[in-house]
RNA sequence: CGGAGCGUAGCGCAGCCUGGUAGCGCACCACAAUGGGGUUGUGGGGGUCGGGAGUUCGAAUCUCCCCGCUCCGACCA
């Protein structure tokens, strides 16, 4: 490609709306341009990026025997109401309408579809395993869309779908499927990590999350350096920590009228924060016979929202109480809550359970409890995992340590079982000739955005250093002062032609301008391999050659095909 | 969804308070010089000032309504 022929478009300032470094880069190399909120047009030169992407999915997903297909992107309301997603989705499904005034969602995921294709398709258990996969425009309508196609509205990604005749199965292909997403990460070189994570509106019950390493990742893991224990925050279970010590401390109620925090309780009564309790009061779900429920964790600890959710008793979604709630089931406000004379349901955290001589609320305006202890002024309550976990927790595998590091996740892998399959009642024969519903897996890849977390991992001050695999270009030629020096002209059409037929993609900068703004947009586009010819080296017949973010060096005209044709052995 | 802010040329912004010819930098076009790190000069094109209504002799500027975008928050009691 020559530049003169293709659309770049570069831009040196920064624009004014966009955070993260992968988004400014983005938008300032010119890959995309936002039509509106959460909706990227791709353009050529960030296409080219994207499909390179695409293409090492694609290889990875055949070469684990799924096969590839295309599903529609708009899909009918009927099939969502059949497994009770249409409700359930809520306002991520983004829903129209017909002239007819029939009900559409635009596809946030394939489920529904895969399993209505597979209830028609798939109909012995000679036909499975099979997995089908495709990477298609999905739309979710989030509710804060930001960081350029890192939290987009629209997006590409490729989402498998396996079917089993059995849990085995189903785990043995999980298992493939694991290996294949590594791989592929691998093969982008991108520094990443799989964790165990929750499953949360796809459902099952086994699921891995892949991410990328980066600082500015929206998701926390909880890993131990030295093990392979890693799990995200949301689902990593909190192991609580030594043995309750024995009380030495009396219960007293204390006047604490400026106190209404766990931080105004440390600060105006010298109580440590492993000393304090909180007291949170959650909607009850309709299975219980009371409309509160009060979750107690440590001060210093926070109540992780999905594992409150799992106990039967509360409803899912989580959902706080008001203060005018609290004050009517209660009769104290917030900041005034504990657990003695409680007279509502309470469940306690495992490590609240391991406290003593401990203060809390005395569900009185203004007053507190200090050295409560359990058994001694008031029974145990039920003791539950309820916290998320914080660095310097043991792993629940009791592997070591737990820190915590951020992460962009990039793939998420699910074992569902049967339960799209029974609520679409897709149907299978087996070897005896009776109808099972086939287990499924579910495979995602977010293809948009491993371009933006490729970036966030690799890019200095001048823009963007492209892992090679997913570069928009291998190479680029950039001939300086080529208008005045026919011999540097002619050798650079020539090196062009010659990495063309050698099989690289390369980018000629045949546009007429200062060294200096060649140099710059190509280190800001981030092509790796950088070829400068100038009359200053081809008076000792060489030319420049740059690495992106590496080293430069000079190599004799003739050798430069052979060089490249071995950084491509290599790379192969 | 709650709070805050912003919409003026492709991008970044000034002008608005105090109503009176719509500006600056970058980018773009032309010419010239320059020619190994975003060079310089001269000339030029480009705007329903987000939309609508109102006040006024006159509105980018004041008032009201609408739309769009961005940020913060949406668990800590």
């Amino acid at each position: 490609m020559k530049t003169s022929a293709f659309h770049l478009v570069t831009q040196r300032e920064v624009p004014a709306d966009a955070e993260i470094v992968s988004h400014q880069l983005m938008l300032r190399a010119g890959m995309i341009r936002k039509l509106t909120s959460g909706v990227y047009t791709w353009t050529p030169l960030g296409l080219r990026v994207l499909r390179k992407v695409e293409q090492v999915v694609r290889e990875e997903m055949d070469a684990a025997g799924c096969l590839e297909m295309l599903m529609p992107s708009v899909q009918p309301a009927e099939l969502w109401q059949e497994t009770g997603r249409w409700e359930d989705f809520g306002p991520l499904l983004l829903k129209m309408a017909d002239r007819a005034g029939r009900e559409f969602a635009f596809g946030p995921t394939h489920e529904e579809v895969i399993t209505d294709f597979a209830r028609g398709e798939v109909r012995s258990y000679k036909q499975l395993p099979i997995c089908f996969y495709q990477i298609q425009t999905k739309f979710r309508d989030e509710i804060r869309p930001r960081f350029g196609v890192m939290r987009a509205r629209e997006f590409l990604m490729k989402d498998g779908y396996s079917f089993h005749l059995d849990d085995d199965c189903l785990g043995r292909f999980y298992q493939l499927m694991y290996t294949t997403y590594s791989r592929i990460f691998e093969r982008l070189q991108l520094h990443f990590k799989a964790v165990t994570a929750d499953s949360g509106a796809i459902g099952g019950a086994v699921s891995h999350e892949f991410h990328v390493l980066a600082d500015s990742g929206e998701d926390l893991i909880a890993h131990v350096p030295e093990s392979s224990y890693a799990a995200n925050v949301e689902q990593a279970e909190a192991v609580a920590q030594g043995e309750r010590a024995a009380a030495t401390e009396a219960l007293r109620l204390v006047d604490t009228p400026n106190a209404r925090s766990i931080a105004d309780l440390v600060e105006q009564f010298q109580q440590p924060i492993e000393k304090t309790v909180k007291t949170l009061v959650v909607a009850a779900s309709d299975e219980a016979d009371t409309d509160f429920i009060a979750l107690l964790v440590r001060g210093d600890h926070e109540l992780n929202a999905i594992k409150a959710e799992k106990l039967p008793a509360v409803a899912a979604p989580l959902r706080m109480a008001s203060e005018e709630e609290i004050r009517k089931a209660i009769g104290a406000g917030p900041g005034s809550l504990g657990p003695i004379k409680l007279p509502i349901p309470c469940v306690v955290d495992r490590q609240v359970a391991l406290m003593s001589d401990f203060s809390a609320g005395a569900n009185i305006d203004g007053k507190h409890y200090f050295g409560i202890n359990w058994e001694r002024d008031l029974p145990l309550p039920e003791v539950c995992d309820l916290r998320n976990v914080v660095s310097g927790d043991p792993a629940a595998d009791g592997s070591g340590t737990l820190e915590l590091i951020r992460g962009i996740e990039v793939g998420h892998i699910f074992q569902l079982g049967s339960k799209y399959s029974e609520a679409m009642n897709a149907v299978v024969m087996d070897e005896s000739g009776r109808g099972i519903h086939p287990a499924m897996g579910c495979y995602g890849i977010g293809v948009s955005r491993i371009v933006a977390a490729a970036i966030e991992q690799n890019h200095d001050d001048k823009g963007i250093i492209w892992p090679e695999p997913m570069a928009p270009f291998d190479v680029v030629v950039l001939p300086m002062n080529a208008k005045k020096s026919h011999r540097v002209r002619e050798l650079a059409d020539q090196l062009y032609g010659q990495l063309k037929s050698a099989g690289l993609d390369v980018l000629l900068d045949d546009r007429p301008l200062r060294p200096g703004v060649m140099f710059a947009d190509a280190e800001l586009i981030g092509i790796p391999h950088h070829l400068i010819i100038g009359d200053r080296g081809l008076d000792t017949g060489v030319v420049e050659y740059r690495r992106r973010g590496g080293e430069g060096r000079e190599i004799p005209v003739e050798e430069i095909i052979g060089w490249f044709e071995q950084v491509k052995a290599a790379r192969a």
